[in-house]
DNA sequence: GACATTTGACCGTA
DNA sequence: TACGGTCAAATGTC
């Protein structure tokens, strides 16, 4: 596990904190992989449960860090770049400017076919678009703590042509935004069995906030989060084939879980994430 | 009345 | 210049 002073003076302190939380999560995913590799045993050190928890937590932090860095940034941006920038005050002189905006290009995205809209997001509908050469339009959402907590998380929804009654889900940027509800997932945090987890249904959850059709509610496991979703799919997958099923295929992995059928596809992420998979194996 | 959705207009990017 | 993403007025719902 590396110091604070193992990483290079240039990081900041919490970037250093933030990589030391990677690190201590990568380390206990490789430990934990081991022990789905030996997956009869519960030998090790640490129970399987304890190791995620430690996974999560540190993931968690991350993000935490992460985004309070990034909220201070954008609300101090948004107290004066929103509604005193140019092109707003422009759009304040002429009522018909609209589209004021900028692309946001350098933001994660990444794509999830889906059954199903919800995602345990709250998400509000700001368009719809007919996509050339695509049979339904696509639907843009972004979420609902926008303008209270400046987030940034953004979707896109569109029926898939093929017939069948998939979703194609783009995320566009993640949640900075920190929900009342989010929490560890209920397995984790009152330690019972994976398979508790897999009981998590639909009909025994509570709503965020109403929204109509879009609407989108998270289980009581708290788990609400969407990359949270991917990544306990992810841990979940090799062991717990009948609570999910995982196929990693090169860059596709695909996935049953909970009440959702997801494909994900691969991240994209512009900004530079380097993860060294041979110490992973 | 407050909040969400619809829809046409506007604008950035390829 | 066409396409796609976003804005905001109009409209709908509770």
């Amino acid at each position: 596990m590396g110091s604070v002073s193992a990483w290079p003076e240039t990081l900041s302190s919490n970037e250093k904190r933030v990589m030391e939380e990677l690190v201590n999560g990568k380390n206990c995913a490789t430990q934990l992989q081991i022990l789905f590799q030996n997956s009869s045993e519960r030998s090790g050190r640490v129970s399987a449960q304890e190791l995620v928890q430690k996974i999560f937590t540190s993931f968690d932090h991350s993000i935490s860090l992460l985004t309070s860095a990034e909220s201070a940034e954008v609300s101090q941006n948004q107290a004066t770049s929103y509604y005193d920038s140019p092109c707003c005050k422009k759009r304040a002189a002429s009522k018909e400017k609209r589209g004021c905006y900028k692309r946001r290009k350098s933001e994660q995205t990444w794509t999830v076919a889906s059954a199903t809209v919800e995602d345990g997001h709250a998400w509000r509908k700001y368009g719809q678009k007919q996509i050339l050469n695509s049979e339904h339009p696509r639907g843009y959402f972004r979420c609902t703590r926008k303008y209270d907590q400046g987030c940034k998380a953004t979707k896109q929804v569109q029926r898939m042509d093929d017939g069948s009654q998939m979703y194609q889900i783009t995320y566009i940027g993640t949640h900075t935004c920190r929900p009342d509800s989010f929490k560890a997932p209920q397995i984790i945090k009152d330690s019972e069995s994976w398979q508790s987890y897999k009981m998590v249904t639909p009909s025994n959850t509570t709503a965020i906030k109403q929204e109509a059709k879009e609407t989108t509610t998270p289980t009581t496991s708290g788990l609400t989060d969407m990359d949270s979703v991917i990544m306990w799919k992810d841990i979940l997958g090799a062991d717990y084939g009948d609570v999910v099923s995982n196929v990693y295929s090169g860059t596709e992995i695909t996935s049953q879980c909970l009440e959702m059928d997801l494909v994900i596809k691969p991240v994209e992420f512009e900004d530079e994430f380097q993860f060294d998979e041979s110490e992973f194996v």
